[in-house]
RNA sequence: GGCCCGUUCGUCUAGCGGUUAGGACGCGGCCCUUUCACGGCUGAAACACGGGUUCGAUUCCCGUACGGGUCACCA
């Protein structure tokens, strides 16, 4: 075994093309390549597709859209595991000969005999090594066979897992599973050892669900390593699964969607999903903020913790808005003004977007917010825009607009300080009048602030709008 | 059912033998204020349970409970 240490780190993200990348897969992904920007080494990715029934390339092309949404670059060509079936039947072939595998005749039916059997005795269902050590020559000429594994039968086999920690299974408790099929195809358990160690992949970090796996799997690296060396075993790191809100594993109802769902439906910028699910399982004492850079600075599978997490989307969406706020005007303006629904100006956007953007915590509050701007007259009102103009509204709304029209410097401080001594004059708080200006400014009652509203505006339509609700 | 893993506020987490158990989201209150946000202050809110080990356990060990994962010629 060579000392993981002293190789420069390889990670791989090894994703099954049969559906969208979900949160999960998007994690799993994301510690991948964290770790490997972390520790200066390889971040590579594979996709298992030999499955050919269920495999898509609309998936292939969703996942490969979602890392690159959210920044994650690979060092290589994406490895497609279905072109290395050559390889994997190689392998096999190097493991029957050396008597690490052998050929098992059972057909499927026989197989499934003996589970129901040791279903109904209540034994652990796993094959029964019933070819382990019987000559072929005792099969029907020309017999269909499976190749299986010969795994140890006794002892115990401990890994050390980055995030577990030290996990042993008895060695009798892995049975001699299948690692190329009655047709010559690999199975996944061969193809994904075979290709790591092709790849040079130094750690594998993956969904805790693969935690048992990695017993079937090592037996494959130490029996290839006795017959040709060169095939350490390497650094496993399983990470807890996500959760829905309710501890239930992740479906459709609550977060199973894929990341393109969180960018097209919810309108989630990339570095807030990045960070949210960064810190997903993962924490440095209080940092909840980090950005991608400080990202590949701080993180380390040390800070990864045991226990599946459950995810939230009010987190989420909290962070959303937070890097809503700092992102760039102009990047939000152009992710804005498509999903507007309306005809929309870039350069009034623009310069509203300073005032629109800290009230948003996602992308189609952001839109929503913005639509006054483009709105004609006469303008649509919510319900309760429509209450404040009431006949004493109105009545405001008039003095306010005479006011005004007089007003010649259209500034935020001008217009503020003409307004509020207006309101003096009337002994009225200024809410008086700012609340029937916004419904008659923006047809709804939440807004930025009004004198910033007037301005982005413009003279000319701000008392247009004003006249055409004033009493 | 066998095997494996896990368990700190509702949620994400800090803690790595001695702390008033910290932060964040969410929730309540207050402040700011023309609305809504932002921001600031503040409140309620957690070590699953039972045994050990120890002068002392949230922290170490063993059980129990609960939760999760896995047991295919799928990946």
């Amino acid at each position: 075994m060579a000392s993981p240490s002293s190789t420069p780190v390889v990670t791989r993200f090894a994703p099954s093309p049969t559906g969208f990348l979900h949160i999960g897969g998007a994690r799993t992904a994301l510690f991948n390549w964290l770790y490997a920007r972390h520790h200066g080494g390889k971040a590579l990715l594979r996709i298992e597709d030999t499955d050919k029934k269920r495999s898509t390339q609309e998936a292939i092309d969703a996942i490969l859209d979602g890392l690159d949404w959210l920044g994650l670059d690979y060092d290589e060509a994406p490895t497609f595991q279905s072109h290395r079936a050559d390889g994997h039947a190689e392998v096999a072939t190097k493991l029957l000969e050396a008597g690490h595998a052998y050929k098992c005749f059972a057909t499927p039916e026989e197989l499934e005999a003996m589970r129901a059997e040791q279903r109904a005795n209540k034994q652990p269902m796993r094959y029964d090594g019933r070819w382990r050590d019987r000559d072929p020559s005792e099969a029907p000429k020309g017999a269909p066979y499976a190749v299986r594994l010969k795994t140890p039968l006794d002892g115990q086999t401990t890994i050390q897992d980055e995030v577990q920690g030290e996990v042993s299974v008895n060695n009798a408790e892995v049975d001699d599973y299948i690692i190329l099929r009655a047709d010559g195809t690999p199975t996944y358990m061969l193809a994904v050892v075979v290709d790591d160690h092709d790849m040079g992949v130094t750690h594998v970090i993956r969904g805790d669900d693969h935690l048992n796996n990695a017993f079937r799997q090592l037996p494959i690296y130490r029996a290839m390593d006795t017959i040709e060396g060169n095939w350490p075993d390497p650094v496993y790191a399983h990470i807890p699964l996500i959760h829905g809100a309710d501890g239930a594993k992740l479906s459709k109802r609550h977060g199973a969607l894929g990341v393109e769902a969180y960018r097209d439906e919810m309108g989630i910028l990339s570095d807030a999903l990045f960070n949210y699910l960064l810190r997903l399982g993962w924490g440095y004492g209080d940092r909840e903020e980090v950005t991608r850079t400080e990202a590949i600075e701080l993180f380390d599978l040390s800070g990864v913790g045991r226990s599946p997490s459950r995810f939230d989307i009010k987190k989420l969406e909290n962070l959303n808005g937070h890097y809503i706020r700092e992102a760039d005007d102009k990047t939000l303006v152009k992710l804005v003004l498509p999903n507007l629904g309306v005809d929309g100006d870039a350069d009034l956007l623009l310069e509203a977007m300073p005032v629109l953007k800290p009230r948003a915590k996602n992308l189609d509050e952001l839109a929503e917010a913005s639509k006054f701007l483009f709105a004609k007259l006469p303008l649509s009102m919510t319900e309760k825009a429509a209450k404040l103009l009431d006949d004493d509204g109105r009545a405001r709304l008039a003095l306010v607009s005479v006011a005004l029209a007089k007003e010649n410097d259209w500034t935020i401080e001008a217009l503020e300080a003409t307004t509020k001594s207006l309101a003096e004059e009337l002994g009225l708080g200024l809410g008086k009048l700012a609340q029937p200006m916004r419904a008659a400014l923006t047809g709804t009652t939440t807004s930025p602030g009004i004198f910033d509203v007037l301005v982005l505006l413009g003279r000319d339509e701000a008392l247009a709008r004003l006249n055409a609700q004033s009493a």
